[in-house]
DNA sequence: AGAGGGATCTTCT
DNA sequence: GAAGATCCCTCTC
């Protein structure tokens, strides 16, 4: 029965020429919106894409859990096939650390097809499927092995754009999303923002469809909630590190440890108890 | 507001 | 064969 149902898809996949969901969205989201009044632009406009600051190799180049927390505050952009950017601030990432790291994908040092992109140069996109329908997006860090998962981005600029690519993926026809819906969570932000299986390995400081830009208001060491990470199970010392980090308060993370937080308050004396 | 289950398929054992 | 770095919908309190 599965069986059968297997061939039927790859046999549609084959049909329609693209097994990716999202990239149908995508195609279907460029063509049908935009009139038709003008022109096509990318072909004679070629834009400067590095005129602003844009963060580079050496700014990926460092441990693990150093790059999580230096990512919060920096913005994720995406240059979508019909030329409009998506800007979305990072308020939520994850550590997963080579070798020892046994939620890692790439624990016990283990080179996979899938994980390959863990062990390239950091700045390399990590992109797997999870759960046969959905995709996260890590980038490579220092350190063999290791990579960060971009948990929640706080959305910036195309949210219009965003809030298409969300609800093309959905069943039922919903009420509009909200902006604080868009892209909290690990899936979430690859569906707004059109990632999928098509950016593994890219690199950051090299690609024209995303890439970086420095933040403008960082945060200090006290708006960083450190706790442990998301869905990786109960089991084993791994799942009690704080490797999952948020900025406090900010309303577009996935999820919020509120426990940790008081915690956290009680030791900085910044609660008035 | 929280709990529970279904969707869906690639990857590795 | 089984698990999985998730999301969404529905049901119940």
């Amino acid at each position: 029965m599965p069986r059968k149902r297997k061939l039927l898809a790859q046999l549609s996949a084959l049909q329609s020429n693209s097994s990716f969901p999202q990239l149908d969205a995508l195609e279907n989201l460029s063509t049908t919106t935009g009139g038709g009044c003008s022109p096509k632009s990318s072909k004679y406009f070629v834009t400067e894409k590095k005129n602003s600051s844009q963060l580079e190799a050496d700014f990926f180049n460092q441990p693990c859990v150093s790059l999580a927390k230096s990512f919060l505050g920096q913005i994720l952009v995406r240059k979508l096939p019909d030329g409009r950017e998506l800007w979305g601030r990072i308020v939520e990432t994850e550590a997963y650390l080579g070798g020892e790291d046994e939620a890692s994908h790439s624990k016990g040092g283990k080179q996979t097809q899938r994980n390959a992109a863990m062990f390239m140069k950091p700045g390399t996109l990590y992109v797997y499927q999870i759960y046969g329908i959905y995709f996260c997006v890590n980038v490579s860090s220092q350190g063999e092995g290791a990579a960060v998962l971009l948990r929640s981005l706080e959305p910036l600029q195309g949210l219009d754009a965003m809030r298409e690519l969300r609800r093309t993926s959905r069943k039922a026809p919903t009420k509009q999303l909200k902006d604080w819906q868009l892209c909290n969570g690990p899936s979430r932000l690859c569906q707004a923002f059109g990632i999928d299986k098509a950016f593994d390995q890219r690199d950051l400081t090299q690609d024209t469809d995303v890439w970086m830009v420095p933040g403008q208001d960082l945060p200090g060491e006290e708006d960083v909630v450190a706790t442990t990470r998301i869905g990786i199970g109960n089991r084993g010392e791994w799942a009690q590190k704080p490797l999952r980090f948020y900025l406090r308060g900010n309303k577009f993370v996935s999820v919020v440890d509120k426990k940790t937080e008081r915690e956290m308050a009680a030791r900085g004396h910044l609660s008035c108890s």
